[in-house]
DNA sequence: TGCCGCATTTGGAACGATCCAAGTATGGAG
DNA sequence: CTCCATACTTGGATCGTTCCAAATGCGGCA
């Protein structure tokens, strides 16, 4: 019966050579694997190293071999659970290639941001993967973390413009061809007279969003009314107060294009509190298929952005940026897809 | 007009040191604010660290003051926005602190949660903050991480017995307590046969929540059916196609205490299915409270458990652990609040 | 002038790993 | 018996920081 006994100090290379009677660079050998070692000397030191029960310090390994096995992931908001799927998803793969994931939290503050980043910086991550926060710019990003430390940016792009020798690399969503998706589908149901409803307009994604909106209705020869250009809050409730808007001066909409899936599931409830039902008197499109997408009544069409999957990816770029840190900065555009739904009916009266 | 030179090679103390004629101690002292540096000198050394933007090395720091500045945060599924906004709140406080969260998912794997646990305490975090996978036991973790780092069990308790000189803290919700509320509920509202719903009873949450039931109906001298006691796994498609099986026999029960939101979600789309409307010919309550909860018709009766404070507080409850690592080891239960809302109305025929 | 105290600065040894050039056996060939 | 290749093993320097004991410079005082 063997027991691991409990100790005070921290084992290190040292303790278990002396336990065993070789040397510190023989035991640094059997960690390693090396075929160097004799395998007589490596059982030796491999039952040392269980019995006095000793942990790798890769920290000290890192600053020997001025090498890193982190990755910091900074987001604008983890409790959105677009975001926290995209953090499980880069989590997954960091964790597969042997790094480990720095987290850290802006809660929408580029303030935040600078702190997050000056912070997570000392602890020599060998990349970063950053969600920037509203309003946040490519001079503070630069200031807070440097030059050195490869960057991906994900889903936003920076306010202000970055020096060239900073070479970020940049994952973003195809907001434009999404919501040209959904308009040409609204379209094709009948629908003429067609909203686009919430988000701030300060957003690179918004701006997008609306462009192509914008596109579709232009080339299907629409009208497109400036009171429907809706902007508010990306959450339930602030869409919910904002539906009467859409309805405040002819010509009335009898779609609308939503910037996600939040202002969707909004609108819908403030539909109904004006005694509308969506998906059969309006009808409206989300972006994200967020979990409740499929469950809410009606089912919304949307358009899925497979957060996880884009989360791997992100961690894939960035892996990718590690092992050729020349290579020519990167744009990278994920496709989304658009899943049709019962909220996206034909007009009442066609 | 001041430029930030881009550099190759990583700038250290010696750099600065060099690059203002005084030693690397002074450097050190003044990067620590020590009051023992001339303040001229200070100013010199300063302007030196700007100049050649000088980036802190806490690794090397934390070698050699045998300190860590980081804490490790394992999660058994990120993607659940119970979790999400919990490692926001953790992240949140953790910051605050000075330390670096490090994040690792297992995704309901023990075997993951071992390959995570060993990886991460490779990085010498000061403390582990674990909510454990399915089925993950004491010895496991034990074994993963040692007995040297502090970890703090959060929402699960493992299985096992582990060794009494491993005094790991734990933070709970009151699972027991929350569904009694929620039992009593119904029982006030006029209930008599009420079903308890979800769940695997293997993990410790359901066994206490299915506790809290059976304690409000044994004290109200009610019957509790077999045949309502189901299981199912906590997803609302599987609560959905489960639904059946609740009214498969007489007597049928006229409301039902869920496992979580997700399964009564489930309960409800299943009840509209067989043409029973939630909240009116039925009447259940979830677990959690999660944001879809208040937004779903009807609105969910249910269980609020503030995943972000309970982040907070566990990242509390483990820096004062690393503040008093001999204290005597804490379980806390937090506490959870019942919000009543329209899905559990008086049954239909009173 | 010599000595002391104060304020400030400093060289060199850690921390726990890795790298590297050089060391020790061993055995076979000549 | 010497020499050399092969198969391991090892001491010491090093990564970038902090700690510590000791050094330095300077003004004042006897």
């Amino acid at each position: 019966m063997q027991s691991i006994t409990p100790v005070r100090h921290k084992i290190t290379l040292s303790d278990v050579a002396a336990g065993c009677g070789v040397s510190r660079a023989t035991v640094s050998l059997v960690l390693r694997g090396s075929p160097l070692v004799n395998k007589h000397t490596r059982a030796r030191v491999e039952e040392e190293l269980r019995r006095q029960g000793y942990v790798y310090n890769r920290a000290a390994a890192n600053l020997r071999r001025r090498t890193s096995s982190s990755i910091a992931l900074v987001l604008n908001d983890l409790a959105n659970p677009f975001f926290a799927e995209f953090a499980a998803g880069v989590d997954a793969v960091v964790g597969e290639a042997g790094f480990v994931t720095l987290l850290g939290c802006t809660s929408e503050s580029s303030t935040r941001e600078q702190a997050v980043l000056g912070s997570l910086i000392e602890h020599g991550p060998a990349g970063i993967i950053l969600s920037p926060a509203e309003g946040s710019s490519a001079q503070q990003v630069l200031a807070a973390m440097g030059a050195q430390t490869p960057l991906l940016l994900f889903n936003r792009e920076l306010g202000g413009n970055l020096p060239e020798y900073a070479h970020w690399d940049l994952l973003a969503l195809d907001n434009q061809r999404g919501t040209r998706l959904a308009t040409e589908h609204l379209i094709a149901q009948g629908h003429r007279r067609i909203a686009f409803f919430g988000g701030h307009r300060a957003a690179s994604s918004c701006r997008q969003r609306h462009a192509g909106y914008t596109e579709a209705m232009q080339a299907a020869g629409l009208r497109i009314e400036p009171h429907w250009q809706l902007e508010c809050a990306p959450t339930r409730l602030d869409a919910a107060s904002q539906t009467a808007a859409l309805f405040a001066a002819a010509p009335m909409p009898t779609a609308a294009v939503c910037y996600n899936d939040a202002v969707a599931l909004g609108l819908m409830l403030g539909l109904s509190q004006r005694g509308l039902q969506p998906g059969r008197d309006f009808a409206l499109t989300g972006f994200d298929d967020i979990a409740e997408a499929s469950m809410s009544m009606p089912p919304l069409t949307t358009l899925t952005t497979a957060p996880l999957a884009r989360g791997r990816q992100a961690a894939e770029l960035l892996l990718q940026r590690l092992r050729d840190p020349t290579a020519l900065t990167r744009h990278t555009i994920a496709p989304v897809q658009l899943v049709v739904r019962a909220s996206s009916c034909p007009p009442p009266t066609v």
